[in-house]
DNA sequence: TCGATATATGTTAATGTGTTCATATAATAC
DNA sequence: GTATTATATGAACACATTAACATATATCGA
């Protein structure tokens, strides 16, 4: 039988495993956690973020970029600035649900 | 204002970013996801785990240490086989949406 | 009690990760 | 062109993570 739609397989295939542990490890940690759940409310600059959030730019902008790489936050540039926002409406609604899971226990 | 139901502060409480982080690093891992998803489908034992997918017992009984300390899996005795089976409903939902957003990816 | 089986644990080595500092690049205004 | 501001990048370090091996513990049956 094809396991297409259908995820019950007893193993996944490995690529599938790559993808979902790849993005799950993106949101494993508490600085990335901090910097999606700013870009959920707004786009920000990275100065913006590192401000709000206080923490150092070359930080922010490894982590930008780390995010950027999974095609989680996408950019536009405005003069010297560079905006950012998310760009994955499935993964935020995760990260979401994720934030409101560990309010409610 | 209070921010209690409605999750769109500028940052999230320490313990909130704590928890989720933890959770989601719980989920970042190839090995973890492939334990997961297998029980997903049914209670396994260690040795049941390990042969179906093909890693050490003792990675295993690692890993669902791991999980366990997270309350992700719950396990219950038989003779000397300890059978395990997910323990969190709500992370395990988050889990399968992962899995199938990657798959349409 | 002893042997067999199932599982857990401690240690170690290799690898990966996150932050920092220093510096480079890019756009703009003058 | 230069100065200024915003952002990116590279290197280095401390720390965390993973899997493997060896060994310990626990349960059961004889």
């Amino acid at each position: 039988m094809e396991d297409f739609e259908n995820n019950h397989a007893q193993d996944l295939d490995s690529e599938t495993i790559f993808i979902v542990s790849q993005t799950f490890k993106a949101l494993g940690d508490p600085t990335r956690i901090r910097i999606l759940n700013l870009l959920f409310t707004k786009e920000c600059s990275v100065n913006e973020i590192a401000e709000t959030l206080d923490i150092r730019q070359s930080t922010v902008s490894h982590q930008l970029r780390f995010l950027k790489n999974l095609r989680l936050v996408k950019y536009r540039r405005e003069g010297t600035s560079l905006y950012y926002s998310h760009d994955d409406e499935h993964v935020m609604l995760i990260l979401k649900q994720m934030i409101d899971h560990a309010c409610h226990s």
